[in-house]
DNA sequence: CTGAAAGCGCTTACAG
DNA sequence: CTGAAAGCGCTTACAG
């Protein structure tokens, strides 16, 4: 499969020369008529495009990106893989963009500043299209080279309310807000609120939280489990333990994150406590398999499908230089109660 | 954050060219320093840097593709990213290629042999440095693509004998029939298959299945239960509830992946059936939270990340003309054995 | 609607 | 160890 290294300089790739030749016509035409760029004559065009597919033609895209400026891709920047509202997301814009003729560069920045920064500095080397960022928050740095880049850039999962910050997303706050609402309309008098990874978004849902008990009165520091390591079931399931043994008074936990909630509902399962009766257990985002818990989890659904493919459309018409009806998109969330509350 | 087109000619960008003239010395000196390439001085190799850091210079990947004829990229292909197992050899992968200097491009097929094809063939013309594709199968067009391009290709997954061929995987038909043989010991003797997806992988571990079977003497085309619809802790429960009913003599279901196996699982509790007492669940992969379901899941671990990891190695070693020791790597896999079986 | 010229920013291959 | 020349394969900007 390995091919010794050429000593010729050819490549022997099929080039748009070689096309051209064939066709009768000159490269550019060919080129026009490959893109379905400006008018080319009918006759012209369609034997370029003959000629391209007899040679089995495949331009050559850094031969392009280079010519014009800019390549025929997006780069994304996500934080993580392993969590499935990325994924979702991912998935949604990939598919719209992927329409639209562009490729998807993923970077995975592990909710590492720096490490995002590097990525970004990476991908810009690559000279995307266009750039899609996850969440407001990013270093000086970072900030500094998307703006130097003059690349445009949409933001994804929160609402901005800053000048030429492109966005689409939620309130994060306003989402924990809604939760919180819902279980102390349940009766619930000691909401704890249990997170995990504590990105800019958890802490948007944690304020949310904290503003609805301190207007009931009943907001208490103690109640706040911050642990700053990922998310995961198994952490949600030692952090159920944890605060049934040190505050027995608690009667509900509003995870920050579905995964969370579903271990602490395996745990609840596997020590015998009864959800909701004992103590009610809620999550965020309405990830794969809430619904199939026993008992079904409360959750907020959090419309990642849509961020993506409103997100990649709106990043299309920047790219197009189109000027957008709003800079900022709202797209909202659901709370959905089921058997946990 | 959108900048009208420029009019003339010049990117703005700073070039190899202005970091030469400040440093001094020529474009092509610059050029190596930066790469490490070859000896430079160690005086000039260090003012070329500075300069290259005075100036935030950032080298133009798509002219450096096109001038050396590859790319610093690797093309991954798999299928799905909303499963677990792909992310975690996407992750794996990603770190060992990333600490090599090479980005990734990560395409997904959704298991569609078309979509592969062209996602192939548009990622070729990125001029990637390296290919790494799922499993062995795939259509005449997208292997002759493979072959014509020269692109040094590792496959992930599976184990192969054919020669040239390199790859990184398990046997999964072993893995299949290691886990029939483990519920056989158990003293199960109506035991079910449930797949979904039906991909390759899914029909080498129900060959493993079947072989044990019969040679036990116990096999029966009804306890093959196949769903071509994509694998879901949903379809799991449905399946799980549709073989009870219909042929409630089955005392054991060895579902082809794990969240089909968590999702019987969560279709038990709720519907009071008793594993592993009335009924043995198990799956495959060990993927997260089949230790944490109650019962705690019987299942195969894949070795994934390993499978990431030293197919990019591999990949590594291809690319760089080293021959590698061997041309397909058997990672193995290990029984889990929990509580539901 | 079509094309010749120039150039995108880098690296290869060669000579010294 | 260093550099001038040529070229990678395409598109832009201009002229016709």
């Amino acid at each position: 499969m390995v091919q010794p290294p050429s000593r010729k300089r050819a490549t022997g790739r099929v080039t748009l020369a070689d096309v051209a030749r064939l066709a009768g016509v000159s490269p550019i035409t060919v080129s026009r008529a490959l893109r379905g760029e400006r008018a080319v004559d009918p006759a012209l065009a369609a034997r370029a495009q003959d000629a391209a597919r007899e040679l089995g033609y495949v331009p050559d895209l850094a031969a392009r990106t280079l010519a014009s400026r800019h390549g025929t891709h997006v780069a994304v920047l996500i934080p993580m893989l392993s969590n499935a509202l990325f994924v979702d997301m991912l998935e949604a814009l990939q598919a719209v963009l992927r329409r639209a003729g562009y490729q998807t560069l993923i970077g995975i920045t592990h909710y590492d500043a720096e490490e995002e920064e590097q990525l970004l500095r990476e991908q810009l080397a690559h000279r995307p299209a266009g750039l899609m960022v996850t969440g407001l928050d990013h270093s000086a740095a970072t900030l500094e080279m998307m703006a130097h880049s003059g690349v445009p850039c949409v933001h994804l999962m929160e609402t901005s309310d800053g000048a030429g910050v492109y966005s689409v997303g939620l309130s994060q706050a306003e989402a924990g807000a809604a939760m919180t609402r819902h279980l102390l309309e349940r009766g619930r008098r000691r909401i704890a609120f249990a997170a995990a990874q504590l990105d800019p978004r958890t802490l948007q849902r944690l304020d949310g939280w904290r503003r609805e008990l301190r207007a009931a009165g009943l907001h208490d520091a103690a109640l706040e489990w911050c642990d700053p390591a990922p998310s995961s079931l198994a952490l949600g399931g030692r952090m159920f333990e944890d605060i049934l043994r040190r505050d027995p008074a608690v009667d509900a936990v509003f995870f920050c994150n579905d995964d969370l909630a579903q271990g602490a509902l395996l745990a609840a399962q596997r020590l015998g406590v009864a959800v909701p009766g004992r103590i009610a257990v809620a999550g965020f985002n309405d990830l794969v398999g809430s619904e199939l818990m026993v008992p079904a989890l409360t959750t907020v659904r959090t419309p990642r499908r849509e961020i993506g493919e409103v997100g990649a459309r709106l990043l299309l018409q920047l790219i197009r230089q189109e000027p957008p009806a709003q800079a900022s998109i709202d797209l909202g969330f659901t709370l959905v109660v089921r058997e946990s509350t």
